[in-house]
DNA sequence: TCACTGATCGTCT
DNA sequence: GACGATCAGTGAG
């Protein structure tokens, strides 16, 4: 596995977002790796009153106004962090939420960070996969293409059959089928109408 | 397996 | 002051 190019990446949310099923997230920390594939992802466009950047750019969702390949970490709910990809040009408001892994390395420190979870749980959602792997507001705003914390890499393993549903969670701007995922995959989350 | 609920707090109005 | 791009627990079928 190699990181991936900037070049690489669609300029294109959509197609990012559906680009990155399959691929790799990768988070480094002195005490070793811990990585997945990533098994679901959730588009959030220019226009979109879904998404957070629809009012404008504030100080919470500025990351997503980076060029493509950035990462933007929120805190909701009170508990828990969320990592999308920015999407777009520089200046342009858009993202990719990674909703689920398939855990591939330091699986172990994971079930740490998740006691009781079964391997296919610990980064099914994506308040779980932030939790699994140790991501918070300091990696926002961080480059996915370049060396450090956190990154992203190729495919480990080619992706299967792709799904496309609605998004989950969200009430405005619900319909449209912007969400994506490895079809039957365990580690999808939602209901099971939105894995198969 | 689904529907519902409480917890909890940063962000923007 | 209202509202979440969520999760885990509960209870019903």
């Amino acid at each position: 596995m190699r990181r991936l190019r900037r070049s690489e990446l669609p300029v294109n949310t959509v197609a990012l977002a559906r680009y990155l099923i399959g691929k790799t997230l990768v988070r480094e920390t002195p005490q070793g790796r811990m990585s997945g594939r990533i098994v679901e992802t959730e588009a959030y466009l220019v226009g979109d009153a879904a998404a957070h950047s629809f009012i404008g750019k504030t100080k919470r969702n500025q990351s997503t106004f980076l060029k493509r390949g950035h990462a933007y970490v929120y805190f909701v709910y009170g508990n828990w962090y969320a990592i999308n990809v920015s999407g777009e040009i520089e200046g342009v408001g858009a993202a990719v939420l990674i909703r689920a892994l398939e855990p591939l390395e330091g699986i172990e420190r994971m079930k740490r960070r998740r006691p009781g979870a079964a391997t296919h749980e610990l980064a099914r959602g994506p308040g779980c996969l932030t939790t699994a792997l140790r991501i918070d507001r300091r990696f926002d705003g961080l480059d996915l293409c370049a060396p450090g914390p956190v990154w992203l890499g190729t495919a480990v393993k080619p992706a299967g059959r792709i799904g496309r549903s609605v998004r989950i969670g969200i009430t405005k701007n619900a319909h449209p089928l912007l969400r994506f995922y490895e079809r039957g995959n365990p580690c999808v989350s939602g209901p099971v109408r939105l894995r198969a």
